[in-house]
DNA sequence: CATATACCCATTGACGCCCATATAATCCCA
DNA sequence: TGGGATTATATGGGCGTCAATGGGTATATG
């Protein structure tokens, strides 16, 4: 599997350290496995985390931007230099910069929720509000928009 | 990872040293791990740095604008002749010219914000207000940080 | 000679690496 | 197929190393 899936809460121990769900381990690359990128949600009070490959991919893209205009800086800025590289040591445990711990109000306890090409860290409970407030508007679009299906003019 | 990412502040003691955070140094090639090159960033008060192998591209960058515009001279001036080479000392630290200080604002402390293939360094309170302004302008007008970030392949 | 800069050494705190354990998952063979 | 044996995962803690910082001294450069 080269997903991240399911939902995994892992304890953060005294020194910071938290463990990586084994299965979202395995779904980065061989040859990066000891480094991962996470930044702020931008809709959501969570934490975002990936390989550092689709950092890279970024890269190419702003890069393709034109060098001189305002949106090549902006990009950057937001991006670069708020993205956060972290190293995952031989238990496959890494440390969630303070910043960011902050902005989830994550204290004692993680979970991880699987996004397929990346992943959430949210403080628990707030993660499942969110599970559950996110099945709530969708199965609410479900309905509206099997309303349009059928609804005959 | 070979992209200066994230952010950083240090301190700049009474000899007017300051460290070059570790991640933007093994960013550098083996080779001249102990040399970059500073310049004024054209549109903001920061000052702009990488490696010295950059310089090629940036003068790729320059050739690519119209050669009889007056922003070609303007770049070529701004930039090229304004580039210091600065060492960087067995610990890791390097000097900003005074030059370069002065332009930024920057007296105690400086801000490394990682742009990708090139780093900013400002003043710290003016750097997060830029980032701020520079994420509230993609947010509010652009709407595509979004896709930048979880946009796939 | 005076100032600036490079080199050397020291300190502190953070982080990585190693080892250890408990629990859970998997295996493997009689 | 049952059940003991092996492996993997999550977690805890000791300790050495490295990064950031401070300062003394030599050296260069005008």
């Amino acid at each position: 599997m080269d997903l991240f899936v399911s939902k995994y809460i892992n304890k953060i121990d005294k020194k910071g350290r938290v463990s990586l769900p084994s299965s979202f381990r395995n779904v980065l690359p061989k040859a990066n496995r000891n480094e991962i990128i996470l930044y702020k949600s931008i809709k959501t009070s969570s934490i975002e985390g990936c390989g550092v490959g689709r950092l890279k991919e970024i890269a190419k893209r702003i890069n393709n931007l034109d060098f001189f205009s305002e949106d090549y800086d902006d990009f950057s800025t937001s991006i670069f230099s708020e993205i956060i590289t972290t190293n995952i040591d031989k238990e496959g445990r890494f440390l969630i910069p303070e910043e960011l711990k902050l902005y989830a109000g994550i204290k004692t306890e993680a979970a991880f929720f699987g996004q397929g090409h990346y992943f959430q860290i949210w403080e628990p409970k707030k993660g499942l509000k969110n599970t559950e407030d996110s099945r709530r508007r969708l199965l609410n679009e479900k309905k509206s928009l099997r309303m349009m299906l059928t609804q005959q003019k």
